[in-house]
DNA sequence: GTCTATAGTCGGATAGAC
DNA sequence: GTCTATCCGACTATAGAC
């Protein structure tokens, strides 16, 4: 915790401190070697390796390969909240959630920060402290799943026989195992897996509301 | 691969040879394994500890832990699906496949089986033959979904729209993601998510085939 | 077929120079 | 804050005794 008095307000700034540059450094090395390697090859070494920095400054940084772990999951998490918060929150049909989870997949999927949120998750099995750091971190996400359903819930007569919790964990479920399984499939067919399930929510959408019985809009 | 001539046909059928059982031994402690610390915790070291003998028999009889790991899928969705065809073959609406998904996780999480198999889904990201191994393993399984599903499409109006390959990926997909986060959910929930995953589907089967509508059965 | 022993590699983590 | 050097444990895989 230095405290530097002597950096002039202004450049903090323009130059953030070279440690929280570090930091970033080393964060963005972790996704990237876990879309590489996975959970199974993940370690201080092959980190540092895909970052080009040194090997020694994960653990002065995040004390372990797991606290590094932990710290990735929380800044993903909540950055990918917060950037897709206001779409979620325009959300009113199961076809609009889709296209939002399309669109996620197709701006998110490249870069790995799912695949790596996946490969977190198998890997906190039998880590404790990975487990309980992930499961934090996907806080913010499955609040803002709940609430979106919540809503969508409350413009159906369906509402009382179904737990928002219980559609929050199924949706978030089939998100990741999509994750999961489009990482391996040779024929990368997700494109027509999310337009499957447009046209299938879009369907569900409209026996959900029937056009003889508009209330408003 | 040997040729023991002096066994008699007999004792083959009641004492199966040693090293058939022991490769059985191996195949179970590895799931035993992959259930208790993950893809990430995986070793010939961990799995002989699991199955109480030597570490070295796993490369005489699998080559390589990679090895034993495609052994292991191929083995495990070959037995799942011999024990599921038949339920799911049986399967006339929406709500059979989620009861026969439930009947599935009661049965198998426990013993680990479907677990392992998200663990090397996630381990297969970054080991090539982990992945084709894996594919090809899951191969029964989806061939299975997809007629179940077939068979359900051809039984609504719907069935033009939407790709049965499309919506086995996404119940495969769906499947493993609630292990993956069953797995992590420290509250357990799985009980009251299979619940109000049936209330969907049988809300959905209503929806598809309003009472009015009956064409036969 | 199964064991012990071991070669050789890679890993987490730390000490201490800069 | 970042580096080099290093300890030491765990790992894969093999050789060879039994």
């Amino acid at each position: 915790m230095p405290a530097p008095e002597k950096v002039p307000v202004a450049s903090r700034r323009t130059a953030p401190r070279q440690a929280d540059e570090t930091r970033a450094r080393i964060v963005d090395a972790a996704l990237e070697a876990l879309r590489a390697h996975g959970i199974a090859g993940i370690s201080a070494r092959t980190i540092a390796r895909h970052g080009g920095f040194n090997q020694a400054l994960i653990f002065y940084h995040f004390g372990s390969v797991e606290g590094l772990l932990v710290a990735v999951a929380r800044l993903e998490s909540e950055r990918r909240s917060a950037l897709y918060a206001p779409a979620l929150r325009e959300v009113t049909s199961l076809l609009d959630l889709v296209a939002v989870a399309r669109r996620l997949h197709d701006e998110e999927f490249s870069g790995g920060s799912v695949a790596a949120l996946t490969q977190m998750l198998a890997g906190a099995v039998g880590s404790e402290e990975l487990a309980r750091g992930i499961w934090d971190a996907l806080e913010p996400w499955t609040t803002l799943v709940r609430e979106t359903i919540r809503r969508l819930l409350a413009g159906t007569p369906y509402g009382e026989a179904l737990s928002p919790d219980d559609l929050t964990s199924a949706v978030t479920a089939l998100f990741l195992g999509i994750e999961l399984l489009t990482g391996l499939d040779p024929n990368g067919r997700e494109h027509s897996l999310f337009t499957t399930m447009e046209a299938a929510a879009a369907g569900i959408d409209a026996l959900l509301r029937p056009p003889a019985a508009a209330t408003d809009n």
